[in-house]
DNA sequence: TCTGGGGTCCTAGGACCC
DNA sequence: TCTGGGGTCCTAGGACCC
């Protein structure tokens, strides 16, 4: 293998559940379950006894009787995600977030000032313990994927290095669910042809993939499976879609109930559309029914948009066109999304560090049309006059 | 395990255009 | 009776992730 290793994957440990550890110093040491429905996150000493985010509460309090059930403190938690990006950003320019609690940072540029990646990520898991408190897991490798798996290995607040020269012999005897976009269904599917770690997917042809999993999902596992990943740490990628969504509960429910769910829901998008700066092309009406069957309806205006009473009224349309479904199968869930985001205003290009490069500034161009959601946007009038490029300096 | 709320990406068919 | 080929956009559904 060529390349260093010098990608690093760094997730924060059971999230909110050490939030609320680290507040009350009570918590500690005790199972936590943060949210009482269902399980938002959940504290290790919750997971020791079979615990898992997204069960139940009602299972989750069985399995641990003793835990302690924290209604979730939003802001705390965007807050500590705030302080740690800080930190991920004060480490390297190129941090690309995956989600609130973790991100890939390339620290391949930093060289001799910042020291070698291992010696950068004891550092960083350092910073976060002291600066914020919270225990954070780091995974360092040659690609984002075996970063990211290595990450999960380090869990609860480790690290693991990855050698070039040590990737298969880490990955492959891996079982199938640790690959990067495998899950039920796709194990399942693997699992039925006697496919059970990663060393058998990789003895497999890309034909045979593909033909089980379709074209990109084949394509992708083959790949990751010899520990391929050309995937760049991309800097600034952004939203593509804002949405929200209330479970309504069984039970009949009348039109007008109905559209005040829907008002509310509107009301929240297009205040963070808004807020963000953000207008976008196509609505989205989310539908789930008592059956745990799904429905999904959209248009596509001609002009982005974050005026709320347009976006109602289309979704008032599309919900009006699905009444027969909601009659018959019993409407459990609502939900609007608005896509195809684009920026109501001008907004600076990160360039990368190596933006010398053509194919990077391409890219980089394309990164900045799609936020303008517009094939109208030039590269000249971008470049020349409403963008001015900045360009993040190293510190080497 | 009877299932929340926020997202991402891929596939496939049809409309439409040249 | 036989009837292109390629590209883009839109819609709906599915799988997956945290």
């Amino acid at each position: 293998m060529t390349g260093r290793a010098s990608i690093l994957h760094a997730d924060l440990d059971a999230f909110y559940a050490s939030v609320e550890q680290r507040d009350d110093p009570a918590l500690r040491g005790r199972p936590v379950l943060v949210g009482g429905g269902v399980v938002l996150a959940c504290s290790y000493e919750a997971k020791a006894l079979g615990v898992r985010s997204a069960m139940g509460g009602r299972t989750a309090r069985r399995l641990c009787p003793d835990a302690v059930v924290v209604t979730p403190r939003w802001e705390a938690y965007t807050e500590a995600s705030r302080a740690v990006f800080a930190i991920f950003d004060d480490t390297t320019p190129v941090v690309e977030g995956l989600s609130i609690d973790e991100a890939f940072l390339d620290v391949g540029g930093l060289g001799r000032v910042s020291g070698t990646p291992e010696v950068i990520a004891t550092r960083l898991r350092a910073r976060v313990a002291d600066e914020v408190g919270l225990p954070i897991s780091v995974g360092v490798a040659r690609t984002k994927f075996l970063a990211k798996v290595a990450s999960g290995v380090a869990k609860p607040d480790g690290m693991l290095v990855v050698p070039p020269d040590g990737e298969l012999a880490f990955l492959h005897p891996l079982p199938v669910e640790r690959l990067w976009g495998v899950g039920p269904k796709t194990a399942a599917r693997l699992h039925d042809r006697g496919i059970s770690t990663v060393a058998e997917v990789a003895a497999l042809g890309e034909g045979v993939l593909t033909a089980l999993l379709g074209r990109a999902a084949g394509h992708h596992l083959h790949a990751l499976a010899r520990g391929r990943d050309p995937r760049p740490v991309e800097v600034g990628r952004r939203r593509r879609s804002v949405g929200s969504q209330s479970a309504l509960g069984r039970g009949p429910r009348t039109a007008a109930d109905l559209d005040a769910v829907l008002v509310s829901l509107v009301d929240r998008v297009t205040r963070r559309l808004r807020k963000g700066h953000r207008v976008g092309r196509t609505v989205v009406l989310r539908l789930r029914f008592d059956d745990y069957t799904r429905a999904t309806r959209s248009r596509t205006f001609p002009q982005s948009t974050a005026h709320t009473p347009t976006i109602l009224a289309a979704l008032r349309d599309l919900l009006d066109g699905v009444r027969p479904l909601v009659e018959e199968r019993g409407l459990t869930l609502l939900g609007v999304a608005v896509a195809g985001l684009a920026d109501d205003r001008p907004v600076q290009l990160p360039l990368p560090f190596d933006v010398q490069s053509g194919d990077a500034l391409d890219a980089a161009v394309d990164g900045v049309r799609d936020r303008f959601g517009g094939k109208a946007v030039t590269r000249t009038v971008l470049l020349g006059r409403d963008v001015e490029p900045t360009i993040p300096l190293l510190r080497d």
